[in-house]
DNA sequence: ATATTAAATGCAAAAAGTTTGCATGTAGCT
DNA sequence: AGCTACATGCAAACTTTTTGCATTTAATAT
């Protein structure tokens, strides 16, 4: 896999990794890129389609085991939904995700919530559990759905 | 499959099958009985042993296709979680369902909270959704690991 | 620059969860 | 009891995710 668009990359996305002690691969860059240009949850799948489609090719076992580390580091969530697929999304610094996917158009949005944050540590305190981490996920109809159907 | 067990079922299971217009067959029973004992969510693997354990042996398929079924009715919430498998638990009056998951000894315990609720409908709102259900998981240490740890 | 070494990647294949098609069995009704 | 539509079991397909191993690469020292 070539470097030639290493130029171009934001220095940020080297920086997050080097803060994390994470060697800058390739691949590595490619992922957190993408994540960061999506500016919502994906899929693995859909990670490696966007780096095939604007970059390279990469495997997508590659974007598992970057995942998987990513989350162990704390820089995405990934939230399993039901249909078989997990999305992931960055872990900003602008509180709790919450995850708007509507039943009829099948898009996935996320939002941030701090109070919604603060109730579920309550709720974790009640019952004796010590928070690390909440995923939320609302299911609904979207806007753009509900005026089709009407 | 036999039916020897059908006498000391309690009345209830059947009666929440008719109210919802399905047959009430063996299988059906079944789970819906595992489910109500069990007092928690349970996987699809987890129904399946539970019911051969205590009656009889049912094939996992059809769990599959009774849950999807109890779903769309509203009978059963699933939940997929990461680590590839999905927790149903049924749907009570109660509120809203929050699983506390422990990260280290992996239980899964279920709370109701009718405030978390409220608040998850106004965050859809506010995003011009209209919210059909929500899905909570909160991550952590539960009390007893919290214990062992010091 | 080059060599070194631990870590990351690619590939193939396995594993696990979930779905589908089809033949058979059964609940609910007459 | 018989009919019919629906539910189940079985086998196999399909999808997502994980694992093992050989190869490549980033970071560091030479």
């Amino acid at each position: 896999m070539q470097s030639i668009f290493l130029l171009n990359m934001a220095i940020d996305i080297v920086k997050i990794l080097h803060r994390h002690d994470l060697r800058s691969t390739t691949a590595r860059r490619l992922v957190l890129k993408v994540l960061v240009d999506g500016k919502k949850p994906l899929t693995h799948k859909q990670i490696l389609q966007r780096i095939k489609e604007e970059y390279d090719s990469i495997n997508l076992v590659s974007i598992y085991r970057i995942i998987q580390k990513f989350e162990e580091l704390g820089i995405v969530h990934s939230h399993s939904r039901s249909g078989g697929f997990t999305l992931c999304s960055l872990i900003g610094d602008s509180g709790h995700h919450v995850l708007l996917s509507c039943e009829q158009c099948g898009k996935v949005e996320e939002c941030m919530d701090k109070e919604l944050c603060k109730k579920e540590n309550e709720i974790a305190k009640e019952n004796g559990f010590s928070p690390t981490s909440h995923l939320n996920e609302i299911i609904g109809v979207c806007e753009s759905c509900q005026l089709c159907n009407t």
